[in-house]
RNA sequence: GGCCAGAC
């Protein structure tokens, strides 16, 4: 029922995962909330991967029916663990589901193939949505940016603001890194300087983080000791 | 009562 649906979530929140199961082991009515919470939580640490595997396929058996919100749970895990395999089955499902218009579900699909190096597919399934939002666009500037396309990831950053879409701290944060990982230096620090003068966004540690490096990489030592030194943070 | 993006 909800009451225990909800519980199991709590010990989930709480990284009680043994808790998490007993519980749900012990309901008669296992129901697909419950589950998905436990798979999410799961899912949050690499170690219970298989457990979160195993429970989905146990699911799979019994003929329950899989909605969007477990289906976008297990693409993450399909992202995270590289799982192209496991990706394209999951995407298979929501097609059935006919979810077209899910965009949590939609944005998950473009994480997952972008972060297993599927960049058209990431881009197939970004083209397709009918509606996107700042999450779907930085999801494919991440994994331009991860697989070393950092030119692809600033000219899909200017296409979105061309769009009208408002780009947000961790759009920031991805661009950046992206340009680091392409030694795209000053592009990097001018878009530093976009996200605090045209968006008005503080920069966070790990948006210094992400400039040290990107000017450690550019090989500009000097000017990244100096910029740790105007931070108005705390160094990590 | 359960879902999506952040480098090293």
């Amino acid at each position: 029922c909800a009451v225990s649906g909800s519980l199991i979530d709590t010990y989930v929140k709480c990284r009680r995962m043994n808790c998490a199961r007993l519980l749900y082991d012990s309901l008669h009515d296992q129901d697909i909330i419950s589950c998905t919470a436990l798979i999410i939580g799961y899912s949050l640490d690499r170690n219970y991967i298989r457990d979160a595997m195993n429970l989905f396929c146990k699911i799979n058996q019994t003929g329950l029916k899989f909605d969007n919100i477990i289906l976008c749970s297990m693409l993450n895990i399909s992202a995270n663990e590289a799982s192209l395999d496991l990706g394209r089955q999951i995407h298979a499902r929501a097609v059935k589901n006919r979810s077209k218009h899910d965009v949590a579900l939609h944005n998950a699909l473009v994480d997952m193939y972008a972060k297993s190096g599927e960049l058209k597919d990431a881009h197939l399934a970004f083209d397709e949505m009918q509606i996107k939002n700042v999450i779907s666009w930085t999801s494919l500037i991440t994994g331009y940016g991860k697989h070393g396309l950092g030119e692809d990831a600033v000219t899909l950053f200017e296409k979105m603001e061309n769009n009208g879409v408002k780009p947000n701290d961790v759009t920031f944060l991805s661009l950046i890194c992206a340009c680091s990982h392409s030694g795209l230096t000053s592009k990097g620090m001018n878009f530093l300087d976009l996200m605090v003068q045209k968006y008005a966004i503080q920069p966070r540690s790990e948006h210094y983080s992400c400039v040290v490096d990107l000017l450690g990489r550019g090989g500009f030592i000097n000017e990244a000791y100096s910029f740790v030194k105007k931070m108005n943070v705390e160094p990590n």
